[in-house]
DNA sequence: TATTGTTATACTCTATAACTATA
DNA sequence: TATAGTTATAGAGTATAACAATA
């Protein structure tokens, strides 16, 4: 019972109408579980299926993709660690900039991020399939409004900002 | 830019239909950066608040709280040490059962209750008065089902059950 | 000088373990 | 024996700093 979901009103069965802090926390905490627990039984994590995509996509560096993933590049380097020692991909010199190294997929990544896929389109389709059918574009519909919109950007942190490090 | 939203699509501007992990992930989280920085003005934290309420609404103990909230209770010890250090509550022993500690909030706390409150309604309210009328309650309606139906219990994390401690 | 990628590590968060005192 | 609360700390995750190679 991790408390990804740490305020606000609890017990969900009791409250009538749970405020939007709750509701997002705790469907997207348990979307998450679900998420890795499907992608595990594959010997994937999100990130790695979102590396793996993203460098099938094009020819892009490791830089490039922890930016389309919103990841910090040493999180990267973590993920394409894992990914190569899987034998999923490669890091290869970019022909244009030696100091970059294109995220190369391997065949059997290809053949991965097919299947990481298709467990990913599998967990989305049985949550929104659990919904009468007319609320599953309006909840699509509003939740990219808001993405796009008023929750578009993450403000400051208050006192979240990691300090520098000491030396 | 804390990567909170680790996976998918992750540009949302060119996307025709992100999907709906990212949809979660990234309103839940840039919600909590909003409620976070605006009860941060308040000298609050969401879980201070989460425990300010529940224990307003009747006698409660730590451990009930804890509960309600889903925090652990050496979360819940920190926490309650915070709201103590701000003489917004205080432990009182409980009259039936002399292991148990009831919070009891102040008068200041009640007051800073008040008002936190108030900034958690005006959070929601700014994002759910971004959207089109009409789908503020489908919106409301399509997360609740999904939070107390498919998406009600987190699975079990595949690796993440955290080891038991060296000795 | 700025940037890519790497290593090393510091920081935050949260839960486990062990403990005290009660039940 | 089990539970409420506390303390101390381990483990996971992630970002900062410093560095090497290159732009």
């Amino acid at each position: 019972m991790t408390s990804l979901a740490p305020a606000f009103s609890g017990d969900i069965a009791d409250c009538p109408s749970p405020d939007l802090s709750f509701l997002l926390d705790h469907t997207s905490h348990v979307l998450r579980t679900r998420m890795a627990a499907a992608l595990a039984e594959v010997g994937m994590t999100a990130r790695m299926h979102c590396v793996l995509v993203k460098a099938l996509e094009e020819e892009r560096t490791q830089i490039q993709i922890a930016e389309i993933g919103d990841m910090d590049k040493t999180t990267m380097v973590v993920t394409v660690d894992a990914l190569e020692q899987a034998g999923l991909a490669e890091r290869r010199p970019s022909a244009t900039d030696r100091r970059a190294r294109i995220i190369a997929v391997t065949d059997a990544g290809a053949e991965m991020a097919k299947r990481s896929q298709a467990v990913v389109d599998r967990v989305h389709a049985e949550a929104l399939g659990s919904l009468p059918e007319e609320l599953r574009p309006v909840l699509l519909e509003a939740l990219t409004l808001l993405a796009r919109g008023h929750l578009a950007e993450p403000v400051e942190s208050p006192a979240g900002a990691r300090r520098a490090r000491q030396v």
